[in-house]
DNA sequence: GGAGTTAGCACAGTATGGAT
DNA sequence: ATCCATACTGTGCTAACTCC
């Protein structure tokens, strides 16, 4: 995806209130942006960074420019606009960019599915072949080149794998695709120094046959593609 | 129009400890 | 034993926006 218009860089003064961020332009002008994620952060916004925002043509925001990008002190680009993550996984499907996902002819977003009524992010259908359920996680957090998630203990991140062992019982193909959206990262694995529980849970759907698959996004304040496949440990 | 997103806040309730 | 101040825990609500 492209952002147009294009980005504007400012420097970040503070984040508060969970979706409100203050920052300051290169003309010295002070800003209140959306910050489209409810998330810890951790490493994404620390005061004095660069973000990049787009602003929205919709008239009826309260504050029209979004949050988009972080640029930490080192350099590395990170996406926090929680809702790219689904967008981009989108595009790289639709554009075969990613092999393990390829062959389907069906595309649908947001099924009810599972015995808890979760809402699955993707599903895959084609003919001749078993259902595909996606469920797609935006890694933000890092440290030097390994990326983790989740960033903060998260139930209803169990909750989705269990989901998708369930799925994976049925017969169906289950997948949890973790869009790495972080220009550093070469190497994921789930947090186990944050949420244990969740690491332990992952090793159990991939032992139950939940395909596991990290891929990285290319990461420009020009736009975003999500084509690098990822080494991971589990 | 409702779901989804989560830290922070107010508030209520419970616990602790020091002073009398 | 009683009182008050403080500390902690748990619950419920709120924030702004996008997407279905």
């Amino acid at each position: 995806m492209e952002f147009s218009p294009p980005l504007q860089p400012a420097t970040l003064i503070q984040r508060y209130k969970r979706f409100l961020a203050d920052v300051v332009t290169p003309a010295g002008e002070t800003l209140t942006i959306h910050c489209p994620n409810t998330g810890a952060m951790t490493g994404c916004a620390t005061p004095g960074d660069t973000v990049w925002y787009s602003t929205s043509e919709n008239s009826k925001r309260k504050y029209p420019h979004t949050w988009e990008l972080s640029q930490t002190q080192q350099g590395a680009f990170i996406c926090v606009n929680t809702l790219r993550a689904n967008t981009l996984t989108r595009e790289a499907i639709a554009q075969n960019l990613l092999p393990e996902l390829t062959g389907y002819n069906s595309l649908k977003s947001e099924v009810k599915y599972g015995a808890e009524r979760s809402r699955i992010d993707f599903l895959l259908q084609a003919d001749d072949r078993r259902n595909c359920y996606i469920e797609v996680k935006s890694v933000t957090l890092a440290e030097k080149a390994n990326g983790f998630f989740p960033d903060a203990v998260t139930l209803r991140g169990q909750k989705h794998l269990r989901e998708l062992m369930s799925v994976a019982a049925n017969g169906d193909r289950a997948v949890i695709l973790f869009a790495v959206l972080h220009s550093a990262v070469e190497h994921f694995s789930p947090a186990r120094h944050i949420d244990e529980k969740y690491a332990r849970l992952l090793n159990e759907a991939h032992h139950q046959g939940v395909e596991v698959l990290a891929y990285k996004a290319e990461l420009s304040t020009r736009g975003l593609t999500l084509r690098l496949p990822l080494p991971f440990t589990l």
